[in-house]
DNA sequence: AAATAGTTTAACCAAATGGTTAACAAATGT
DNA sequence: ACATTTGTTAACCATTTGGTTAAACTATTT
């Protein structure tokens, strides 16, 4: 019947190991606290996934394979550069607003693990900068845009999109202002991001 | 005699410690392992520091020390916008090639623990943006820069220089590319990044 | 209704971990 | 020379933690 919403147990507990990983981290949260969370016994988690690193990578898989389309869908797509660059800034800082633990999760848990990555590429489905990159070396060739390497670009554009989460606690203190200031801050860059990699790109 | 590199027991702990807490987390981290990276018995530790969260206070603000100044120097010398973030983004980039794992390591801590932020404020040095705020507005007003919100700017210059570090197990698995190519792309962000914020807001 | 398979729990366990203690060694002062 | 402080260690301890077991409970099948 209801398949959007399935209250089962073991997306139940998904659902509560994705809070407390997103927050503590992998090494950070406790089997306990998740079954706590989830309203169930430890000895549950076990018998739904097997360990403790099971159940993480279930969680890590799910909430990378949340992220990644997005930006494949982007930047795969038929359009312009400058409107690439629109959608994906408007479409994934409105997306991490709604879940601003994930990419620091992510960016932690890729750090501490450096091998994990590696795992992730060979799935399908994993982002691929090869059309971006021809593209870009289009437009740098007829003239539309500055001389710039596409893989610079790139890092640009994930840069001012993805920082202002992760580094979100330092910059309201460099910056001295409270949440809320914050977060209107961040509202404001869907639309200013792109903006600014536009104007440091486009040629008049 | 020596007082550059002191090799007393303390600042053995302080370095091995570094290296621990940097590469696994506060959380991550055992005192055992530090006691064995410093060559010393783990009691030691606790008679130097009281505990692990004392010893990992004194790691951290060690480590914050490093990378505060050179962001203060920066933006409070009396140099124009320009030069201030060609001289930033040479000098952050240049220095955390040689210190890797430090932006990542302050800005998890700073995650895991918000009200952290809080006691770092407090403190004398820390870096304080208001004179870089009036020189944006006024650069903005007398029509050398586009029309841009300083603390956007400061977003965004820090986005650009702090992010291809945390990032870099991502930016390596989408670019697809290995250590060495990547290495490289960050010794060109030395004055690309510069390059490009300027090219951003720069009129004619 | 009896048997079977699947789900959930309380109690338990071994290993790891931060921290302590008490004894020992090395300086340091008198 | 002796005493006192400072530095260092091995052994130990209480708690936490991931994981297991066996029993109980629930749904499904026969």
């Amino acid at each position: 019947m209801n398949k959007t919403k399935d209250t089962t147990t073991e997306s139940n507990i998904l659902d509560a190991a994705k809070n407390i990983f997103q927050q503590k981290g992998m090494v950070g949260a406790r089997m306990q606290e998740i079954a706590d969370e989830a309203g169930i016994n430890k000895a549950l988690l076990h018998y739904y996934f097997r360990s403790k690193q099971l159940l993480f990578e279930a969680v890590f898989k799910k909430a990378f394979s949340m992220l990644a389309p997005q930006l494949n869908e982007v930047i795969n797509s038929e359009t312009s550069i400058f409107e690439k660059i629109k959608n994906f800034s408007h479409n994934y800082i409105s997306f991490v607003i709604k879940h601003p633990y994930l990419p620091n999760f992510i960016l932690q848990e890729l750090n501490r693990n450096q091998d994990f990555v590696q795992n992730l590429v060979k799935e399908k489905n994993f982002p691929n900068i090869s059309k971006f990159k021809k593209q870009v070396n289009d437009k740098v060739a007829d003239g539309t845009i500055r001389n710039i390497k596409a893989e610079q670009l790139f890092i640009n554009i994930m840069a001012l999109n993805i920082f202002p989460f992760v580094g979100a606690p330092l910059l309201k203190g460099f910056i001295n202002i409270g949440d809320k200031e914050y977060n209107q801050l961040i509202e404001e860059r869907k639309t200013a991001v792109a903006d600014f990699i536009i104007n440091a790109i486009k040629i008049n």
